[in-house]
DNA sequence: CAAATAAGTTAAGCTTACTTAAATTCGATT
DNA sequence: AATCGAATTTAAGTAAGCTTAACTTATTTG
């Protein structure tokens, strides 16, 4: 059996590190739902195992080696994503949750059937960009968050943040998805939110929700 | 997270439990590859929980809770099976391991959706019969190992056991499969082997292949 | 039916992954 | 440069799930 929590520490190091490629213990121990104290111990784990670059009270990074499991990881689990969604018809809205569940007990050459399946998919549902087998990774498409436009600009979607549910089915709700074209109609100064245009129909959203939607400049 | 130990026990009991329910604790520990001591381990913490009926050096039976929890893992399992050999197109002889690993972490919700499309399958592909939502058992043909038979007899295979990927390999190779007719040629005395007859083709299997392969007779 | 053997249990201890509480280190003031 | 607060580590302890070794109970057999 994989060793399900050394993968979500690699996991979560790779998706919350800084530009620079360091994160802190408090972070990570944050989004596992962790102590720092056990984090301390599993870096110290991790570190031995020659994952992670790590001496005390100094950056945390990962080697070579972690950053090729983190990659594989992260392909594990986008490639359940596609699978559920395309596949078994799941919606957008619910399969970061189950594949979350499923990205530890796959066979690499289950992962590798179902992308094959899917025609070797560049993008899981959210936009997130999806390694290949070699560990490259897709160019994304240059983009800003809705949240930058201005009044009468003009953007299509290319990726949303998957880290809520209820936001994924608010915007699915109010017509957002991946390559739908929306229109800024006026940008609310006191608040920041958005009058915008999807499918011919006007809505509202809050400075937040924009923030963590991604656009490409039309 | 599911608890992985725990299925893995009720799913031994439930898979190796004698005709009147009741499993030697040393049965557990072989089939599940650990000591004795920690099958009374885990028996003390499922009695209390109250999956099992149990009191020391007493018969070990499961309890109508833990009928309940099997069948469903059982279900899902099989379910696993199925759609990872028709939907992913996994070979029968690889699908066994690849469920198992899987059985423990996909919501019931995906379960189901699973085998809604489907088409709701009676049996997995080694036709062993798959639990409904509500634990109705599909009832198998009536069948006999195809060691039983005699020369001149002839058979449909309905059920073949999962235990070994060699085993399953092997049959396919020599054309083995779901609903093939085997022809008994001749059954040698000496070792109980049998020259038998599948797409008009004759091999030897041993009587150990037979006694693992089950048939309906024609 | 008593002794031998098999099966099951208890006890002590290990590893993993966590916790809380106390101690240490860092780095940013003043 | 001393100090303060935040971040991090250490220390001690817990729970699950295992191990081996020693012991107890059940079963078989001469």
């Amino acid at each position: 059996m994989r060793n399900i929590s050394k993968e979500d520490y690699l996991s979560a190091i790779y998706k919350y590190r800084e530009v620079d490629g360091t994160i802190k213990a408090n972070i990570i121990a944050e989004k596992l739902s962790v102590s720092n104290a056990a984090v301390t111990d599993m870096l110290k784990k991790l570190s031995k195992d020659g994952y992670v670059d790590y001496k005390r009270y100094k950056e945390i990074k990962l080697s070579k080696d972690g950053e090729e499991y983190a990659k594989n990881m992260v392909r594990r689990h986008r490639i359940w994503e596609v699978f559920l969604n395309q596949v078994v018809g799941i919606p957008w809205d619910e399969v970061h949750e189950e594949a979350h569940n499923l990205e530890h007990s796959a066979s690499d050459s289950l992962i590798n059937r179902m992308e094959e399946m899917l025609d070797f998919p560049a993008f899981d549902p959210h936009g997130d960009p999806i390694p290949s087998k070699d560990g490259k990774m897709p160019k994304l498409k240059k983009n800003i968050s809705l949240s930058f436009l201005q009044a009468d600009d003009k953007g299509t979607v290319v990726r949303v943040n998957d880290f809520d549910n209820n936001f994924l089915s608010y915007i699915s709700k109010i017509g957002i998805n991946l390559g739908k074209e929306i229109f800024v109609k006026q940008v609310l100064d006191f608040d920041r939110s958005m009058l915008v245009v999807v499918n011919g129909k006007e809505t509202n959203i809050s400075s937040t929700i924009a923030s963590n939607i991604f656009v490409e400049a039309v």
